[in-house]
DNA sequence: CTGTCACCAACGACCGTTCGTTCGTGTCGC
DNA sequence: GCGACACGAACGAACGGTCGTTGGTGACAG
């Protein structure tokens, strides 16, 4: 009757259920009837739950690090990536907020064998921030900055916490959200 | 031999815990083991694990609103009670990381009952700084915000993304922490 | 006819929780 | 001062249920 699921159906799935009930929080027959399946015909298209988590985090992480490696090989002045680099964050978590979501929240249970790979690739995205910061300071584009990796994790803060209160449904669009986070993280409140 | 648990004790220990493994990956053997007792000894002192998680943030929700009823009630410039608190909310992360991690992450798992009241102590919070943020826009203290609930929000994911990375052990006192943030919210990187 | 995909029943492990019991400690009547 | 007794705290076995996972079987599409 209905088209069977394939392996994507059920990776996209799990992102799903992962973001919103977290991984301990989904069982393998929680997420089957999210398909419309049982629990055990998920095994006919992946091999264990970890695996699940390992595949919605890597696609995560991927996007992460690919806004970073294209905007900092980018021409322009340190605030002009730094707008580009709050717009596609946010790009990615408006339209992929599942996988960032897991990817920024459940790290900590991945197996071990896959957990310092992908935690060194949020660091590595992290460390693109820093650099861009301390870049604007020394160009004189941004204020004296005694900290800039404290500083970096500020910045993320402001960005990664969209996983949390964005919703499609809700008032405010991607572009407006983008914008007033840039104003935010350059200027402030004053 | 070794003096009995308490009720206390046990409450702390799932504070610990749920921080660190999230609610649902916690078991009651591992916080048995945790206080070097049995699961099932737990239940000399609780009722059940759900009431563990609601107790757990219940304290943390509770520090939070005694700060914002602190400090609303305070007088002073907007600026003068923004930096109060960031520096009061800095202070409860740092010392209490477990309950402020628990209550930050895990209200979603709340039992439904008790969700909403819980939830909207959270809400009631951002309010806070909502309020604040419009006060120092109408006095001229800050410059003029289109969106002070939005911009609320960046304020408090600065303050509450440190329970993701504050460690006691860490090089940074929380003294530096907060002047650091309270810095960055008011100036952004320009 | 072959391979894919789902079902179904079942596995052992672990889950939260209950129960009967034990052991030590402190209280109180005598 | 001493025995009786209640109590708090923990044990250890067991409960029903759910967990992740396996293997066998059949339906159905290419």
């Amino acid at each position: 009757m209905t088209t069977p699921k394939t392996r994507e159906d059920v990776v996209r799935a799990a992102g799903r259920l992962f973001a919103e009930r977290g991984y301990h929080g989904t069982s393998m027959r929680d997420l089957g009837q999210e398909l419309g399946i049982l629990g055990s015909s998920l095994y006919s298209h992946i091999d264990g739950k970890d695996q699940l988590l390992v595949e919605v985090i890597r696609r995560g992480a991927a996007m992460f690090q690919g806004l970073a490696d294209e905007v900092m090989a980018s021409p322009g002045t340190a605030a002009e990536r730094m707008r580009a680099l709050v717009e596609g964050h946010v790009r990615i978590i408006t339209e992929h907020v599942d996988e960032a979501a897991t990817f920024l929240n459940e790290l900590r249970f991945l197996p071990v064998e896959d957990r310092a790979g992908l935690i060194a690739l949020r660091d590595g995205y992290q460390r693109a921030f820093r650099r861009l910061i301390e870049e604007g300071v020394e160009a004189g584009e941004f204020r004296p900055i005694e900290d800039p990796a404290m500083t970096s994790t500020f910045v993320l803060s402001v960005l990664n916490a969209l996983v949390r209160w964005y919703r499609p449904a809700g008032p405010a669009e991607p572009d407006e959200i983008a914008s007033r986070m840039y104003e935010f993280v350059m200027e402030g409140l004053t």
